[in-house]
DNA sequence: ATGTCTCCTAAGAGGAGA
């Protein structure tokens, strides 16, 4: 079972590249955030033409998450139940035996902005949501754009972003957080590259120059955590043209140690 | 390095968001 996590910034404008992707790739469930359209917009036909199943929770303009997947999601979620919010930013779905949510946590902007203290509050439910999730679903993984890079390891340059938004101690907390729930960050399960990042900004040269953070991330629960063969994050569709600000980041799970029923 | 990309409104460019 192959997950992946992609933020597109735009499905319209990127539909090519996920279609390429999928192709290339085969994920049994892809996670997209930031479609930037309404659920009636989005290019169902396209993504059922590829093979794919689509469940999405979309808005006009901003946010917007989806599930690709080979087969249907069973049970579909949108939001965080009991958390009232205009922003399309959580769907989940069950894929055989393992719950897989698709999450765009908030970006904050700036540490005196609202939309910080926002975020921080969003953190807060998404923990408690997690939390009953994990309950129910043993088998759980959450994969996404956090907005948050856990350590000074995700930073091309740590000294200066060092208590910059997507890096600060509360925002690293609120992640921390979720991990103490009983998840890991699938892509420290293994041996990695240094300075491997999932976003360039799009100014300056950022990619070639990879000055990036990694702040897309792939949490599996323990339950699964021994099941995880690789986490990876590809690069490739970085370097299109008209490419995402992100890239991709997938993680393999082995069908057989499932401990169900 | 107020730089880039995508969306919106609204009939031009400018603002919001990232």
């Amino acid at each position: 079972m192959k997950i992946a996590t992609w933020n597109v910034n735009s499905i319209k404008v990127r539909l090519d590249h996920v279609l390429d992707w999928l192709n290339r790739h085969h994920p049994t469930v892809l996670c997209l955030q930031e479609l930037k359209c309404e659920a009636t917009n989005f290019p169902l036909e396209a993504i059922m033409a590829a093979g794919y199943h689509a469940l999405v929770a979309g808005q006009k303009a901003y946010n917007g998450v989806a599930l690709l997947s080979q087969s249907p999601g069973v049970d579909p979620v949108v939001g965080i139940p009991g958390f009232e919010d205009s922003q399309q930013r959580v769907i989940a779905a069950t894929f055989g035996e393992v719950r897989v949510i698709s999450v765009y946590c908030p970006n904050g902007e700036s540490l005196t902005s609202e939309k910080y203290s926002y975020k921080l509050r969003w953190f807060a439910a998404f923990r408690d949501y997690l939390e009953a999730t994990l309950s129910r679903y043993p088998q759980l993984v959450v994969a996404g754009d956090y907005n948050v890079a856990p350590e000074d390891r995700d930073v091309y340059d740590p000294v200066a972003w060092k208590g910059e938004v997507l890096c600060s101690d509360p925002e690293r907390q609120a992640f921390d957080a979720l991990l103490a729930l009983g998840l890991k960050d699938s892509f420290r399960l293994f041996e990695q590259a240094d300075q491997t990042y999932s976003w360039w900004h799009y100014r300056v040269n950022a990619f070639k120059r990879n000055m990036g953070l990694r702040i897309d991330h792939i949490l599996a629960s323990d339950a699964l955590v021994q099941s995880c063969q690789s986490c990876v994050i590809d690069k490739t569709p970085r370097a299109l043209e008209r490419p995402s600000d992100h890239a991709p980041v997938f993680a393999e799970f082995s069908e057989s140690s499932s401990p169900s029923s």
